[in-house]
DNA sequence: GGAGCTTCAATTTTT
DNA sequence: TTGAAGCTCC
């Protein structure tokens, strides 16, 4: 028998039951802040020590950065000669290496391309094109809407032709050839070797399905596999799960039903829900200690979201302070809002010592980060706002990463169509097109069209052909190198050989600059992987970084560390947790917003979103919200968010004036109550002064002159002025404001007159250069 | 091939 | 209001 490891005493008695249970199939409901990560990984550690061999475990997560912190803190209990052997990551990544070892039997190569969501979209677009249909009505992003929700209903193009309610749903929406669509779109893939992240789960989940023996040996290899957040698998992924455990049942699958905030992108609730249904005799574990936030927080959580209908019941609780109640406070517009947060932001700084990487502002949509921006500059307090491009979607990346996909997959079409002409080298649309057509004709991949012209339709002078031919040898070039030698060094070649570098530095203007930057940031994590790769004795060839980094989107990690008030959305912040959060924009039609609002399950959703946003806090929660705010360059007004009433009013704070509200008026979806849309009725206090917005906005003396109704004409005598008058006040070391940017510090100047420039490192907003002509820069 | 214009739409996001 | 995307013109 083995000995029960001593880490076991760090866990409490429900985390430590269901960590020793390894018999059969378990769901862990993981309250918020209750030590689900812990769980999981001292799970995976106890089974080690039990005798399971790594390679025998199969864990499932949703984003690299969860696989990589489970894989380290495993590390840290069993040492990482033995983690490392773990079959751990998301189910992208898992999945894409058993396709890459049985490719053949479904059809692929093993060196298949993976297709982002640009690239289907383009493939989407292109089709749409061919087919001569209208784009204003196939719009392209409703159209890969539909063909990614049929794979996650596990039809193929031919099962979805023969849906007829699928078909039909279509035709009633005016899109009747979108079945036609999703088939061309699927030879076409697999013409060229090709699938997006919906084919690498449907094409796993048939690859098992057509061959048992496949099936069979990986269910009968991994005798425990284990899913992290499974409140957020879709259909594919559950069924994947299904038929990997069918022979041992041996699975354990953790989440927290009440923070699927998901849906929207397929996650099935009912995975979670249904669990025990699927599972005969599957034990539930409930963990329903909070160690994250004070008593107050979690109950007005609770409060919350037992107003949902469909969920698993559960008791979360906290033992640490009672801590104050959730404050609630409105303002008259969403400038107020900004200003109210901000400035108790500061006052909180001062008054408790915090830092401002204790605070977060916690919005719906990414609009809204927008006002508490202007605030922050204007104060100059540190702030980082997190959504935009990650790293690998910015252009000058993918570009580089489309010739290494051309290199490796010769075949891949989106990847030629991106650099076929980048940097310039003349061969413009009509050419590239003229290879598309002559490839769709003989029904081969356009690169073939480059390898044989002479046997096909293409139809283009001798200049063209030239060029068409260099660019094919110099692919074939590189292509050629691929297995002697490594992927730094291949990268670097390439980069300069192609002709990027060359473009990129070509300019000092800041953006060119930013790009430089990026390029040599990626080299570097090729350098990085590379090394990495050769001390573990793995392949460090340009396939295997392509494999690793077509399944990265990773926000870039954070190379300064100055401490910053953290902006995101509440989506984002799933799984975070900070001292002091504020909940902004509490307002109808905003949160919950107005295009979820067709559903109860809808509803339940934007209530459990509300839930993650609220659980985030420690110790100290402010809701807000304004009675009128600019959207789409309108006023609006909009009445409470229904979910305020939700909150048990024992456990809220509401500021400036009576905590009375009216009265509930129950409607369908509401599951709480929805509050009056007219009337001056006694809702929610309000703090500050009414006043009349517009002129607010105008009257406000630090805005901007832009901002005010200005004739052309002396508009731009005024900044002439400016420009003329103020140029020459700068010198290294000022520290000077910005409209947009925020406050900073002269770093250098150069030039004089019109086209003197200065250098500025803004507090917020990085390093820029500007000419003094355009800049509105004052001096501090 | 790029600058400048018009048009249109407008959640949430990871792989 | 902002922004992306597509189109036209040089």
């Amino acid at each position: 028998m083995n000995e029960i490891p001593e880490f076991l005493n760090e866990l409490n008695d429900s985390q430590r039951a269901a960590v020793e249970y390894i018999d059969g199939p378990s769901l862990v409901i993981a309250g918020a802040g209750s030590g689900k990560t812990r769980v999981l990984t001292y799970k995976i550690a106890y089974l080690l020590t039990q005798g399971v061999k790594p390679w025998d475990i199969m864990a499932l997560t949703f984003t690299n950065k969860a696989a990589k912190e489970m894989k380290e803190r495993i590390a840290a209990l069993v040492g990482m000669e033995v983690a490392r052997y773990l079959r751990m990551g998301t189910f992208h990544s898992v999945f894409s290496l058993i396709l890459r070892s049985e490719a053949n039997k479904i059809g692929f190569d093993s060196n298949f391309t993976i297709y982002d969501e640009s690239d289907s979209r383009s493939l989407c677009k292109q089709l749409i094109k061919e087919f001569g249909l209208d784009d204003k009505v196939y719009k392209p992003g409703e159209v890969m809407k539909r063909i990614s929700a049929a794979k996650n209903r596990l039809l193929t193009a031919d099962d979805y032709a023969e849906d007829f309610e699928a078909v039909q749903r279509d035709a009633v929406d005016g899109m009747p050839k979108i079945h036609v669509i999703y088939k061309e779109y699927a030879n076409r893939c697999r013409l060229v070797n090709a699938m997006d992240f919906d084919d690498l789960l449907l094409n796993t989940y048939l690859l098992f399905k057509y061959n048992p023996e496949v099936c069979n040996k990986y269910a009968e290899h991994f005798q425990f596999v284990l899913v992290d957040e499974y409140q957020d698998t879709n259909h594919v992924q559950q069924q994947i799960v299904m038929q990997l455990t069918k022979k041992y049942k041996r699975v354990c699958v953790v989440g927290d039903d009440a923070q699927s905030i998901y849906g929207f992108r397929g996650a099935n609730i009912d995975n979670i829900l249904d669990f025990q249904e699927q599972y005969d005799g599957a034990r539930l574990f409930k963990l329903e200690q909070n160690y994250r936030s004070t008593q107050r927080i979690v109950e007005a959580a609770n409060s919350l979201i037992h107003k949902n209908e469909r969920q698993i019941h559960k008791d979360v609780y906290s033992r640490n302070d009672e801590g104050d109640r959730i404050e609630l406070t409105g303002l008259n517009s969403d400038r107020e809002e900004a200003l109210f947060v901000v400035k108790d932001i500061r006052q909180r700084i001062r008054q408790e010592g915090a830092a401002y990487s204790d605070f977060a502002i916690l919005y719906r949509t990414n609009s809204q980060s927008r006002a508490f921006e202007d605030e922050l500059l204007k104060v100059a307090m540190p702030y980082r706002i997190y959504g935009g491009l990650s790293f690998y979607q910015r252009k000058e990346i993918k570009d580089v990463v489309a010739y290494f996909r051309l290199i490796i997959n010769a075949n891949d079409e989106e990847a030629l169509r991106r650099v076929i002409n980048y940097p310039a080298r003349g061969i413009g649309n009509t050419t590239i097109e003229k290879v598309a057509a002559a490839a769709r004709i003989s029904g081969i991949s356009m690169w073939d069209v480059l390898c044989q012209p002479e046997r096909t339709e293409l139809n283009v002078n001798k200049g063209t052909l030239t060029k068409l031919t260099s660019f094919r040898m110099m692919i074939e070039d590189f292509a050629g190198r691929v297995e002697t030698v490594d992927a730094f060094e291949l990268g670097k070649d390439i980069i300069k050989q192609a002709g990027i570098s060359q473009e990129i530095y070509s300019s000092t203007e800041p953006d060119y600059l930013a790009r430089q930057e990026h390029l040599e940031e990626f080299l570097s994590s090729m350098q990085e992987f590379v090394e990495d790769q050769r001390e573990q004795g793995n392949p460090t060839d340009l396939v295997s970084f392509l494999q690793d980094v077509s399944l990265l989107s990773d926000r870039e990690d954070d190379t300064d560390d100055t401490p910053r008030i953290t902006l995101m959305t509440v989506h984002s912040a799933k799984g975070l947790e900070f001292p002091n959060v504020y909940v902004v924009g509490l307002e109808e039609d905003i949160f919950p917003s107005q295009l979820s609002m067709n559903s109860m399950r809808e509803i339940e959703e934007e209530r459990r979103l509300l839930y993650v946003a609220i659980t985030r806090a420690e110790k100290y929660c402010h809701l807000t919200y304004a009675r009128m705010r600019f959207r789409f360059g309108k006023q609006e007004f909009h009445a409470p968010s229904r979910f305020l009433r939700d909150i048990d009013p024992k456990l809220l704070n509401v500021n400036g004036g009576s905590s009375s509200y009216s009265p509930a008026r129950r409607t369908a979806y509401s599951g709480g109550s929805r509050p009056s849309l007219f009337g001056s009725a006694p809702e929610y206090g309000s703090v500050g002064r009414s006043s009349v917005p517009q002129q607010r906005r105008m009257q406000e003396p630090d805005r901007s002159p832009s901002l005010r109704p200005v004739s052309k004409a002396s508009f731009t005598s005024s900044s002439a002025m400016r420009g003329g008058g103020v140029s020459a006040a700068f010198s290294i070391g000022d520290h000077v404001v910005h409209d947009r940017f925020g406050a900073g510090i002269v770093t250098n100047m150069e030039g004089n007159g019109d086209s003197a420039k200065a250098t500025v490192e803004f507090t917020n907003a990085g390093t820029k250069q500007l000419l003094l002509k355009f800049a509105k820069l004052r001096k501090l």
